[in-house]
DNA sequence: ACCTGATTAAAACATACGTTTAAATCATAC
DNA sequence: GTATGATTTAAACGTATGTTTTAATCAGGT
């Protein structure tokens, strides 16, 4: 191996181009020239440009979505030793936290963000069932949890309430700079830990929200 | 003229494309075989591959915004007269509702929903700056009603929790069908004003939350 | 009937794309 | 040092794209 790191800097200049540009509108030149390896590259090291998307998104999302489910089964395990049930916030928060503290995180993991919140947009689109193989039992043990924490709910009222939730967290997902449409007078720069506040303020709210 | 529907053929070809595979997925060749016209009659009507996303956002956003405009401007005036305030949910109701009812509302018009949900889903695409040219007057108004709702919230407060209820709105109109991960014995189908008051019950809540 | 301007049609244009090829280069083991 | 396999390089390939061109066709006015 003459250099041992050009599979990974294609994947983070991919992730960079990806995030911003979406895929298809990103072209493996634009990738190649950012991460300063050779065009075949691409092809050699991954195969195709759509096997490059799925490894852009299992290099974070394995080990991100192994954070969540062990915060989620810790959570479960200790309010069920206490004889409780978790709460709402409780469990939002070990979706939401990990994720959004990626931004925090540095190499350029602050661009997966960003593209996860692309794929969940793009409910036909090439990444989608990379994505959902990825995702299916974390969101399994996610209802489990959400219908302990709010029993009152019937299954149809808690889907649509997670799937609003969800939603609104791509959305954020997304955003991370230059906001349109900012009123005068509102400063749109708050640091990660301030926004999963603000985030879980409203969401478990809106989880919790009344009858159904 | 010889065939006077050429156009309109060619804006609801485009929106059903734009919707479903995304603005760089789709060519010019798919759509003016959609709309059986010749592949030159775009650039003939419209100038360019991105004209044409302008027009045919336009052709709906304007009277849609008009018609949310009119509501919340007659909300506002109703409440006022009564020396009272809106509702948080009365306010996004008069945002919500004429959105999600185009569904209903035939002639393809359910595809420019999920084309601005795509939209809204791509800060940096081509068609942000024209999509925000035609909702700042709206979203200025729709803040000012909600401060008006929720006076105890600091305006930094009120603009997320206003942001992460569009983010949530967005993602319902992408997501019309085939929904993935949906948890077994749960019924995705809904009807349009059944939907409108989920929603609606989460994020009224949600807006309301405790404190800030 | 003929002219005129608008519209349609078919073909070609230049360009950009993902991918493949074949040679050159490198690192390592013998 | 040389052989070997892995990697990099430069070039080319075929295809698809948005756009332009040129001629054909149409509708309406005189």
């Amino acid at each position: 191996m003459s250099r041992p790191d050009t599979k990974q800097r294609i994947l983070s200049a991919a992730e960079h181009h990806f995030a911003r540009d979406g895929y298809h509108a990103t072209s493996l030149r634009s990738i190649t020239t950012k991460a300063d390896v050779n065009l075949a590259a691409v092809n050699y090291h991954f195969g195709s440009k759509e096997a490059l998307l799925e490894a852009v998104i299992e290099r974070r999302l394995t080990p991100l979505n192994e954070v969540r489910l062990g915060q989620l089964e810790e959570l479960l395990k200790k309010t069920e030793q206490a004889g409780d049930v978790p709460s709402c916030r409780a469990v939002l928060r070990t979706f939401i936290e990990p994720t959004l503290r990626l931004r925090l995180q540095g190499s350029d993991s602050e661009n997966f963000v960003a593209l996860i919140g692309r794929i969940l947009a793009e409910p036909r689109g090439v990444a989608m069932s990379i994505f959902v193989h990825h995702m299916e039992p974390l969101m399994n043990r996610l209802f489990q949890a959400m219908a302990l924490s709010l029993p009152e709910l019937s299954r149809q009222t808690l889907f649509w309430r997670i799937h609003f939730a969800l939603g609104s967290l791509s959305h954020i997902m997304r955003c991370h700079e230059r906001h349109a449409m900012v009123p005068e007078g509102v400063n749109v720069d708050v640091e990660v830990g301030d926004l999963v506040e603000l985030f879980l303020d409203f969401a478990s709210a809106g989880m919790e929200g009344k009858k159904c």
